[in-house]
RNA sequence: GGAGGAUUAGCUCAGCGGGAGAGCGCCUGCCUUACAAGCAGGAUGUCACAAGUUCAAUCCUUGUAUCCUCCACCA
């Protein structure tokens, strides 16, 4: 029956797919099925979401990850756990998506017009937006599809409208005419950190400007870009300058032109670079405009949108490029006399950070959001305690930048996003700002209205997601249930972009932080330590992953290795290591469920456990505490390596092995208990290992001889340590157990005894040793480890031991039986070898020991474990002469 | 110029004030009544270097070296 699905090998493909699909059949992931919510509290999680631009990456599956097992680890703790999935338009990298596929067509956006182009983005984020919210469904993460969100969706266009209207009536949003930075082939503004700075090669040239009174006699400036002097508006020295304070005031000819411009003094010019002597071109550089603006300046453009040098410059520049023009005019600068020298000067150039075309400070009518006071109330919310970054680290980051903010600018020109809610009127020249398109000018009543042509920067929207994917600016019952949410997963890339305008926004419109823990996940790299990127084409694609070795085992490995905030490097093979594991995992279950036959299930009670079962619960209490205290800390790879020696080294090498003879040769009445013991352990151990390996768990779950009908693994209480079931002085005598077992295996492994030889082993234990009796209890079990022919605890001390192989541990010796296999003179060897390494180590601790200073400030607890560790070298020591002098007496 | 990270087994990485760990790889032996995607056994490390703090340092402090991010930049 159940057990026969079960006989099959591990394949993922089998159940992963049709296991989510119920999932999502009976809307497990929305928070309101849970029939184990214990006290109301919520736990909520916001997905980044991801750019409809393209299809998840591995970032977005170690991303998803983790936010998939808190929230599956937070729902089974009995909490209303919501994760709310969504994506994100991408402004300007959608756009230029489309305008790419344009281009194949030789067509431009401008050809189609804003509408028609508009519509095709839409019909281009359909597409992403399926192919996505499948790769997260084949991911398995169990978000409330329900609440999806889309950043361009009624309810959040509603949401960033509020929230411009709102900051505009604050005083916060001002429009302006400000040097920005411009990207020529997205025409578009960007915002200072959409700048990407790349060192690059380039020349400093030394250029003449004569003196306007006495033109024979010129002064010199350095300067980089000798293509905007047409823009120039003075030149400027640091009034400390002694070589040239005496020449403040005087005019220059703007070489090559006949344009007068004077000297002035402005303390910003460092008086060791270059000649000392800057010119001062407002429109084309921030320190110039920054200048230009304290001393009154004209500045002069001299760019088209396009990016080309515009009227502004004498004709035959005109049209042409800045790279072009450059050559150009450093040309004539040279053949009129005007060029002293150029010296090679490496320097770093912004890019556009999606097109990666040089960005060009660019003087423009844009929107801007004032930050300063935001600022503030985000590092009141980090000083208040109200958010923790996870690692810590990260904070310094956070406040850095939040101290040295600038105006943030808003106003992009595209066609894809948000239309700024602004509208002028042909007839008076109002402004209105509104909430609402509005159907007259309320001044002279027009109907005239035009709507500001640019759209928003694509993180206006999504600075806004925590709350405006739970309804605000309406009040609703998600927003009050699940408002503030409680962890935020993304890597450190965004802090600047995202995380940190989340906080702003939220303590703005809300008045809370919009999270209360931030885990910064390192990026995925690929071996040679790179950044997976499409450019690189060094990326593996999670689906990849899933159809070789399924999506748990993905979703394992990537935990496992994710220490938390470390970049993680992978290949292919690396999730060879999760795919064991469930295979593992799918075996042991299989074994077991094979062997449900004939027996049926008994109550467990703790009177009838055996030492090896008080052995396995306390381990599994101890395992549980590991997870539950690696889970407080975000710390996942420690969550997972206890899932993983747990259910593989403890369970299954130790505990399935030590109790098969029980469950398959033991009377009926053993073997109940037994099958029983081991499904209440697969339960418990499904429910603990489930946030870790969802897809296998809940398959094995439904198969489950406990397992109620129509119960589901995902919303089932996370196990608790039970007090009732823990048996440490029980764990410890195992323990030894284990060590006793696998001192005879090393033995016959190293002396090369073939499988099939049966050898006669004696354990003598010391009179205080804690074990004995479980060796005596599990002598018949210890050989079947071994493959002993008699395994023989001698408590009396009356076994004869003088033709065995000694070997000592702490509390008893171990005598094998093997005299034909002993190299005599080795074994002392190796003996002698032991002694030395126990007395050196004993030297040590007698050192510790007989310092006074040692004992006066060293914890109690130090002290006790090095006189333990005393007792104990000492009588390795001795054993193992004792054992020289029987190896002597046998040779 | 500032900030941060990394340096531990051949590879990828955990650990972090009191006897060096995992996975993969490697060596040896096993198809032992689930699992060869397995089982058992084994080898491998001046925990980058140098000082300091401490009874005690792989772990804390400082410096050095190498590598990597991020931020700010002098034309």
């Amino acid at each position: 029956m159940k057990a026969q699905e079960l006989a099959k090998a591990y394949n993922p493909k089998d159940f992963e797919e049709r296991i989510y699909e119920r999932w999502m059949e009976k809307k497990v992931f929305n928070p309101d099925y849970n029939p184990n919510v214990k006290d109301g509290r919520s736990f909520t999680i916001v997905m980044p979401p991801p750019n409809v631009t393209g299809i998840l990456h591995m970032g977005h599956a170690l991303n998803n990850t983790l936010q998939d097992i808190i929230i599956r680890y937070q729902r089974m703790k009995g909490r209303k756990a919501l994760w709310v999935p969504g994506t994100d338009h991408a402004g300007i990298a959608t756009q230029n998506v489309v305008e790419r596929q344009l281009a194949k067509e030789g067509r431009r956006r401008q050809d189609l017009g804003r509408e028609a182009f508009v519509e095709r983005t839409w019909q281009v984020k359909e597409k992403h937006h399926d192919i996505i919210a499948s790769q997260l469904r084949k991911m398995g993460c169990s978000c409330d599809w329900d609440r999806e969100r889309f950043t361009m969706d009624e309810g959040l266009s509603k949401a960033v409208r509020e929230a411009f209207v709102t900051l505009y009536e604050r005083g916060l949003i001002y429009k302006g005419q400000y040097l920005v930075n411009y990207c020529p082939k997205c025409g578009t503004a960007l915002a200072d950190d959409e700048v990407e700075y790349e060192n690059m090669p380039g020349k400093l040239y030394d250029v003449r400007y004569p003196y306007a009174d006495n033109p024979d006699e010129y002064i010199t400036v350095a300067t980089t870009r000798p293509e905007t002097m047409f823009g120039d508006v003075a030149v400027a020295v640091n009034p400390e300058d002694e070589r040239y304070k005496h020449l403040v005031g005087k005019k220059l000819i703007l070489p090559l032109t006949d344009r007068q411009i004077p000297i002035i003094a402005d303390s910003f010019v460092a008086m060791d670079f270059g000649t000392g002597m800057v010119k001062i071109t407002p429109a084309h550089d921030p320190n110039d405009w920054e200048c230009g603006r304290r001393h009154n300046l004209e500045a002069i453009n001299l760019l088209n949108p396009d990016g080309t040098l515009n009227e502004n410059v004498p004709e035959k520049y005109r049209g042409l490029d800045p790279v072009s023009a450059r050559k150009l005019v450093v040309e004539d600068l040279k053949a009129q006399g005007y060029l002293v020298k150029e010296t090679d000067h490496a320097h770093d150039v912004g890019h556009c950070y999606r097109c990666h075309t040089v960005v060009e400070p660019y003087l423009s009518d844009q929107w801007f959001v004032s930050m300063k006071g935001m600022a503030e109330k985000a590092l009141k919310a980090l000083r208040d305690g109200d958010i923790t970054f996870y690692p810590r680290r990260w904070e310094n980051t956070y406040i850095h930048w939040m101290e040295n903010i600038r105006d943030w600018c808003i106003s992009r020109q595209l066609w894809w996003g948000h239309r700024i809610p602004v509208w002028y009127c042909d007839e008076c020249g109002e402004m209105i700002v509104s909430r609402e398109d509005p159907s007259e000018c309320p001044k002279c009543h027009s109907k005239n209205l035009r709507q500001d042509p640019d759209v928003l920067d694509t993180w206006f929207s999504s600075w806004l997601w925590p709350f405006s994917t739970l309804g605000w600016p309406g009040k609703t019952a998600d927003l009050d249930t699940y408002f503030p949410t409680d962890t935020l997963v993304s890597a450190y890339d965004i802090i600047f972009f995202w995380i940190s305008r989340m906080i702003m926004a939220s303590e703005e419109f809300t008045g809370k932080a919009p999270f209360r823990d931030i885990v910064i996940t390192g990026l995925v790299r690929d071996k040679q330590g790179r950044k997976m990127s499409k450019s690189l084409g060094n990326g593996i694609d999670p689906i990849e992953v899933i159809d070789i070795y399924g999506a748990d085992a993905m979703k394992f490995t990537l935990c496992y290795l994710a220490a938390q905030g470390q970049d993680v490097q992978i290949d292919m093979d690396s999730f060879k290591m999760g795919s064991r594991f469930a295979n593992k995992i799918w075996n042991a279950v299989r074994f077991l469920l094979m062997n449900m036959e004939g027996r049926e299930l008994v109550s467990i009670s703790k009177e009838r456990l055996s030492t090896m079962d008080k052995w396995i619960y306390t381990r599994f209490n101890e395992s549980v505490k590991a997870i539950d205290a690696a889970m407080e800390n975000y710390r996942f790879n420690e969550a997972a390596q206890a899932v993983y020696s747990f259910f593989w080294n403890d369970f299954c090498d130790w505990y399935v092995e030590a109790t098969k003879q029980r469950l398959l040769k033991g009377s009926q009445d053993e073997q109940n208990l037994s099958i029983s013991i081991m499904i209440d352990l697969l339960d418990k151990s499904m429910k603990m290992m489930h946030p870790f390996l969802s897809f296998i768990t809940e398959e094995i779950y439904q198969k489950l001889p406990t397992t109620k009908e129509g119960d589901e693994l995902i919303t089932q209480l996370y196990p608790a340590a039970d007090d009732d079931f823990n048996f440490p002085e029980e764990a410890k005598q195992v323990e030894s157990l284990q060590e006793a077992v696998r001192s005879v295996r090393s033995v016959r492994s190293q002396l090369s005894i073939p499988p099939e030889k049966k050898v006669k082993v004696v354990i003598k234990p010391s009179p205080s040793f804690a074990g004995a009796a479980l060796f005596s209890a599990e002598s018949s079990l210890m050989a079947s480890f071994t493959n002993a022919s008699e395994f023989i605890i001698d408590n009396d001390g009356c076994e004869d031991v003088s033709d065995a192989l000694p070997s000592s541990a702490i509390g008893y010796e171990v005598f094998t039986f093997v005299k034909d296999a002993i190299d005599i003179p080795s074994e002392i060897r190796k003996l002698t070898l032991e002694i030395e390494k126990a007395g050196k180590q004993l030297e040590g601790t007698m050192k510790k020991l007989s310092n006074p200073q040692f004992l006066q400030n060293a914890k109690k607890e130090a002290i006790a474990k090095e006189e333990g560790k005393k007792a104990e070298f000492e009588e390795l020591i001795s054993k193992n002469e004792e054992h020289i002098k029987l190896l002597r007496k046998l040779g």
